[in-house]
DNA sequence: TTTGAATATAATAGTATTAGAATTTAAGGG
DNA sequence: CCCTTAAATTCTAATACTATTATATTCAAA
């Protein structure tokens, strides 16, 4: 097995992309989107937080191509940007499970 | 599919988990170690950042299981904690890759 | 066209991370 | 012992993150 990254710029994108699902917030959010779409008031309840902080971790979802969004009446629904996001989380909670048995 | 996380406290752990693989220097880190086993000067030339920095991620590593530590004489040697923290590495890599064409 | 609900933005403040400098500890060779 | 090298620790300054508060925007209904 050789190196897993080949130059140095691939760990500083790699961080950066991962840092985006270090927050608790984020990933219950995603978590959440993987059942369907909500909107921002949905996700403030079921999450419970002030929707100021869940619009601004769904900025920066939405900034970093993690969710979507579809504005409807006064409503604004956000979803997952990619239908295998959800598989991915299930993956990569799957492997660092297998090193931390939380 | 259901979702992902099954309660809150998940979150939780998987974000802080992340978190310590959300730093460039660590993946680095990691990366280099799946090469094999390093001391601390090796890994310090190697990536070109000083030996403190680098001491003080090795340390927050090993706290966190990813890393092991062999004292040898008057190098400490460290190595991967876990045989298939690489290939992990991979797929995590891969999966990120996947959705962020980098 | 005024009102109220839903969302976003801006500014702030507190906290946490990080890197670098200096210091300390540990170990081996003279 | 003293000196040197390797590594870890401590402290500090700078920066980045996060949550909160307050304010603004958007839209629909009355």
């Amino acid at each position: 097995m050789g190196r897993t990254l080949t130059n140095e710029g691939d760990a500083e994108v790699l961080a950066e992309c991962l840092k985006v699902l270090s927050h608790p917030l984020r990933i219950r959010i995603l978590d959440e989107l993987s059942e369907g779409e909500r909107c921002v008031s949905e996700l403030s309840h079921k999450i419970g937080v002030s929707q100021t902080n869940i619009s601004q971790h769904l900025t920066l979802l939405r900034y970093r191509g993690w969710v979507k969004r579809k504005k409807e009446a006064i409503f604004v629904y956000y979803s997952l940007s990619d239908k295998e996001i959800t598989s991915a989380l299930v993956k990569i909670c799957e492997i660092i499970h297998h090193f931390h048995s939380y």
